[in-house]
DNA sequence: TGACATGTTGTACAAATGTACGATATGATA
DNA sequence: TATCATATCGTACATTTGTACAACATGTCA
């Protein structure tokens, strides 16, 4: 069986997937009022990018009353490794320190935050065992 | 007076650019030949790209021979900045501890990598003195 | 059951993107 | 100085992207 390797997500299909997997099983209605403060996109288009992540293969719809209820296709994870690979590749050439980096000096990380990375840094530091 | 903003760059715009970061003044010709293995595409490409990047106002170029050599004009961290923030926003919804999480996780960090992230983590956590 | 609000579908379209060819200019070299 | 190898410049062009309108369909409620 041939593993087809899924489209290209482009940025404004990422930002309404990621939506989608928040929400959980969103209609198109849900997707648009959980869009962040100030970023304004109407119905219409909305719309349009869960057609396309649908035909991409990312989504597929059930049909409820007279709307459309979206749910992942794919998993998150394996988005998620290819989305990020790809940031990495083209702005950091693959290497992920300087981003932790970047993102250990700019980014808001809390207290707890640090905790919790210290140990996932702590147990992928010293393997298994 | 008033501070235009960078045009957005394209992926293929940011890995050309991230190529000229690291060889400091290149020709079209180095940067060609700092193409990661297997990522093909021709010369006028990449030469289309710089000028593009140059036309955004990320890069300036000076004359030597007959070629051009060119330079940055953005500061790399202005740069970073928003093409973390943006890829950020899209994919993590601006939480930048998914993303750290998912690097500590599935990429590999050395020993040293790790103390020194430790560091930065420590620093950020407990605000200065 | 007829109107309304709300959905989807089909379609559009300008701009950006990724890719590169052909023509022309220009240092270098014999 | 004539030729060659190497640059740039102008241009092209199919796709993808971001955005959305208009038309049609369909539950719902008075």
């Amino acid at each position: 069986m041939l593993k087809k390797s899924l489209s290209p997500l482009s940025p404004a299909e990422t930002e309404i997937l990621r939506l989608v997997w928040q929400l959980g099983q969103p209609t198109v209605q849900q997707v648009v009022e959980a869009l962040p403060e100030g970023r304004t996109i109407s119905y219409a288009t909305v719309q349009t990018m869960l057609r396309r992540l649908e035909k991409k293969g990312y989504l597929a719809h059930d049909v409820k009353g007279k709307a459309h209820v979206f749910r992942p296709l794919e998993h998150k994870d394996k988005v998620l490794q290819s989305a990020v690979t790809g940031f990495l590749d083209r702005l950091f050439g693959g290497d992920a320190v300087p981003l932790m980096q970047y993102l250990a000096e700019h980014q808001h990380i809390s207290a707890a935050d640090i905790d919790r990375l210290k140990s996932i840094l702590d147990d992928s530091g010293k393997p298994s065992k």
